[in-house]
RNA sequence: GCCGAGGUGGCGGAAUUGGUAGACGCGCCGGUCUCAAAAACCGGUGAGGGCAACCUCAUGUGGGUUCGAUUCCCACCCUCGGCACCA
């Protein structure tokens, strides 16, 4: 029975809670269940979380990487898209215009291979696993917009693959070329290099072979130094993923040399240019080496007496993979081959090997070889009897005796035997022998990269055909643009080698306005063509055009992206090249593409990564259907923070459902017609405290959200709720019922981005004006309610913590150390001793020195 | 070898412009309820010592700076991740 208190309110404990006393009820899962239905059903009725392209709010864009459709969202994809929802959901409860869309890389190896196996269709195989993994993303509550949902199978989405190829060719940006490519033996296809992964196939794991084929290329290169440059503008992006990009482009500041070169009588035959990093060496050059692949090699030992020989060796070490080519402290072999290069620097001749060790891909494929100084060089002179000569020397040492080398020099130091350099310091030298190389002739600085051009043709069915087709001279030549999508077709054959070229439909491209035949180009694209710029067609996928201009550029930069650090190099790397690109052609305006990268850990059971393989896996799906989904999400949040693995626990996962269960016990119990307001002048001093906490919280959950400490907002939550209890314990009182009600909101809204089924539902229950908690603003605190009359002083002596004492907020220091003199409990450690310092941190802490 | 991240109870983790180490949760121990169990709820829980109030020790190791160090500096050890015969 409800009874009236003055002013009509109600009072007294049975009124502003409900008869039913019983605060330990534990919810059924199927209740669960009903009210993530409900709600689910109730937000897609209504589009709640549909993106606005014609805001004038501030915008924020949320992005996790889409998903390839394995079939089955695994742990990781749950902890990946609940930081994504939270972070979603909390923006738009601050007012935010948010897009949070999502879709499904779904090009790609796996459904061709099921396709073969089970001689049935890649779409229907693809389709399918979509279907299911969409499923289970509604069933986890997430906010997606899934009117902007985007698969790039969808000849609507991969149109645009080809579109921006166009452009790129036309650009002089694509080209293809004869050259020596990985080839994947088991997945029969090229790999680009970044696929690649200790000499095997990333996906197949098989290991890759050189074949010399003719592919297409992008020249990512083209934009290398703005790849490199542009990473100090990402603060926000960790500083392991700026490090790894950085590696791979491998920027290294060097000389070229050019040698003459020579035959054993001294003639000049032909000339060769080296790299090097190390030009303070170059007067202890003792042979130039060239990589095997190099084309002179062949040229030189033409009709020599060990032409077979060598030819032998060169194809010996080509035939080898890259795993026997690159293990660590591989014997080093060569060949020599019979002629000479000049030193510009001193004129000596020295000879020309050939040897495994020296890589076609970097540099110029030739190097300078110094054995004194460097260890290559060193372990190749000692095993073939070359001379070694040392040029460089310790700064605070005598010469060293290149007898007496066990290994080379390889420090920076002081030249020595190198002419007019001579007790130069290497770092100076590096420059001034460079700069007087130049002036001379004999070489120029310059920059190489370890970043290669992207390959990016496959021979394999399931992507975007390539847009081109080959004229009467066999040149390429793109597809006219209103011609586009060049459509996949369905009419091949697996086994036969490259599929598309099994299609009769496909194999010939008829010239609209000629009506003449051409062959096409029956490679397609690498799907990390598709995953590069997807982000900016989510911002419009209802336009004839490949997006909006203007919508793009409202919606760009992705405000918050969030996945896998397995990405850090292939995928973001392109995805910022796709943006200079795009910018450069004038259809966007920002130059990086996503402005805050967040790499969420691993989920790990008993300390390793789930894997089907390994059979460790815990199914979300069976976690969903024990406890809901939002305790999972809850326990995900709450285990660890986002950038941390995360150690999977069966019990801890009871944890989030007991407190789920106690916060809606609490407010189920709750009588809502209670007034919310709180008249201050009636708040006793237990009263305060708890509208102190309650702002406290709201600061730190807010704090943390901004900054991803899910872990710690759920546990201040916690805390809040724990001190309810204690504040509840007490007397009943009318002004407890409107604080707790004003407090029981806030913690329903606070908690509501991480559990927003139960929320939701709460939200609603306790009666809001608002048709969703999503609509409801994010509360807001007075900072004077953070400030408090009495304070808790820690006091040490000497550094140990001896005591705590209770004192107004505002006391003087003199105030204070009259008090704390004047305590026992002090005084037993001071003792007699002279006070030498009395050090006091306002509010916090008080330190005696004696 | 180079680059990056990290090392805190039985476990996940908290705390850093230098100021109460171990928040919160899991587990464990004890209790309430129950015929009993489960669930739920309440209390305790770093180690060592003491009847107790309390005391001592403790954030990978060893030093240093400071009234005070998980936090700053130096040297080292270990773990994880990336790159690597890159000239």
């Amino acid at each position: 029975m409800k009874q009236q208190g003055p002013d009509n309110r109600p009072f007294l404990f049975s009124v502003y809670f409900k008869e039913n006393k019983n605060m330990s009820k534990s919810y059924t899962i199927e209740e669960i269940k009903s009210i993530e239905i409900k709600w689910q059903n109730f937000w897609a009725e209504k589009k709640i979380f549909a993106a606005d392209n014609n805001s004038t709010k501030k915008k924020y864009y949320v992005l996790e990487m889409y998903p390839y459709p394995s079939g089955k969202l695994h742990m990781g994809h749950v902890r990946n898209y609940t930081i994504g929802d939270v972070i979603a959901r909390f923006r738009r409860m601050q007012g935010y215009n948010v897009l949070y869309p999502m879709g499904f890389d779904s090009f790609g190896l796996p459904a061709e291979n099921a396709a073969i196996k089970n001689n049935s269709s890649p779409r229907d195989w693809t389709n399918k696993r979509m279907d299911d993994m969409v499923a289970q993303m509604k069933q986890m509550g997430l906010s997606y917009d899934w009117s902007r949902f985007l698969f790039s199978h969808d000849p609507d989405y991969y149109k645009w693959n080809q579109w921006i190829f166009i452009q790129m060719f036309k650009k002089g940006l694509v080209y293809k070329k004869k050259s020596l490519v990985n080839w994947d033996p088991v997945d029969q296809t090229v790999l680009a290099n970044e696929q690649v992964i200790d000499g095997k196939g990333w996906r197949s794991g098989a290991e890759v072979e050189k074949k010399e084929i003719e592919q297409w290329f992008i020249k990512i290169t083209a934009f290398v130094e703005d790849l490199l440059n542009d990473l100090d503008g990402l603060d926000d992006w960790p500083e392991q993923v700026k490090t790894m990009q950085r590696n791979w482009i491998g920027k290294s500041e060097g000389t070229i040399i050019r040698f003459d070169v020579v035959d054993e009588n001294g003639n000049k035959i032909d000339e060769l240019e080296t790299f090097t990093t190390r030009a303070d060496t170059v007067f202890g050059i003792e042979y130039v080496v060239l990589a095997a692949e190099h084309p002179k090699c062949k040229k030189w030992i033409h009709g020599k007496a060990f032409e077979t020989e060598v030819a032998d060796f060169i194809k010996s070490v080509e035939k080898q993979s890259l795993v026997e080519r690159l293990g660590e402290g591989k014997d080093k072999n060569g060949k020599f081959l019979g002629v000479y290069a000049v030193n510009p620097v001193n004129g000596r001749k020295v000879p020309i090997w050939v040897a495994d060790y020296v890589l076609m891909d970097y540099g110029t494929g030739a190097v300078m070889a110094v054995p004194a100084h460097d260890q290559r060089d060193f372990l190749f002179a000692k095993k073939y009897q070359l001379p070694v000569s040392v040029v460089i020397k310790s700064a605070d040492k005598a010469s060293l005796l290149a007898d007496e080398l066990k290994e080379a020099f390889v420090e920076e130091g002081v030249l020595v035997n190198s002419a007019q350099f001579d007790g130069t310091n290497s770092a100076k030298a590096i420059a001034a022998i460079a700069q007087w190389m130049e002036e001379k002739g004999f070489g120029c600085r310059t920059t190489t990269y370890r970043l290669k051009d992207w390959l990016i043709s496959r021979q394999r069915y399931w992507g975007t055909p390539i847009p081109i087709y080959y004229d009467e001279n066999n040149d390429p030549q793109p597809i006219a643009e209103d011609q586009l999508p060049v459509i996949l077709p369905d009419d091949i054959e697996f086994g036969r080698g490259n599929p598309l070229e099994t299609s009769e439909s496909f194999k010939f491209y008829t010239d609209p306005n000629t009506g003449k035949k051409y062959r096409r180009e029956t490679d397609t694209m690498d799907t990390f063509f598709d995953s590069s710029w997807y982000y900016m067609r989510y911002t419009d996928l209802n336009t004839k055009q490949i997006f909006d201009k203007d919508v793009c550029n409202y919606w760009m930069p992705v405000d918050q992206y969030i996945g896998g650090i397995e990405h850090a190099i292939l995928h973001l790397l392109y995805s910022r090249f796709f943006t200079k690109f795009l910018k450069s052609i004038g259809m966007i305006n920002y130059s990086e593409p996503f402005k805050r990268l967040l790499t969420q850990g691993m989920v790990l059971l008993d300390g390793e990564v789930m894997s089907k393989s390994k059979g460790n896996v815990v199914d979300p799906d069976e976690m969903i259907q024990k406890y809901g989904t939002d305790a999972l999400r809850l326990f995900i949040l709450f285990a660890a923070p986002p950038k941390d693995q995360l150690e999977w626990n069966d019990k801890a996962i009871e944890g989030s459902w007991r407190f789920l269960n106690r916060i809606w016990n609490f407010t189920e119990q709750y009588n809502p017609d209670f007034k919310e307001d709180v008249d201050l002048a009636s708040l006793s001093a237990a009263d305060k405290d708890m509208e102190r906490e309650r702002a406290a919280t709201i600061k730190k959950v807010t704090e943390d959200l901004i900054s991803y400490k899910f872990n710690t907002a759920i546990s201040s939550l916690m805390i809040l709720m724990n001190n309810v209890d204690k504040y509840l314990a007490g007397e009943q009182t009318p002004v407890k019922g409107s604080v707790i009600n004003r407090l029981i909101r806030t913690v329903i809204q606070l908690l509501s981005p991480m559990t927003p089924h139960v929320c939701e539902e709460l939200w609603q229950n306790i009666g809001s004006p608002q048709e969703s908690i999503v609509h409801a603003l994010w509360p807001e605190f007075d900072e004077a309610a953070l400030k408090q009359d009495t304070v808790q002083i820690v006091v040490q002596v000497n550094g140990k913590l001896r005591g705590k004492f209770d004192v107004p907020a505002e006391i003087s220091e003199d105030d204070l150390k009259e008090i704390v003199l004047a305590d026992d409990s002090i005084q037993k450690f001071i003792q007699n001793k002279p006070i030498r310092k009395f050090i006091y941190i306002k509010g916090k802490l008080a330190n005696v020195v004696v």
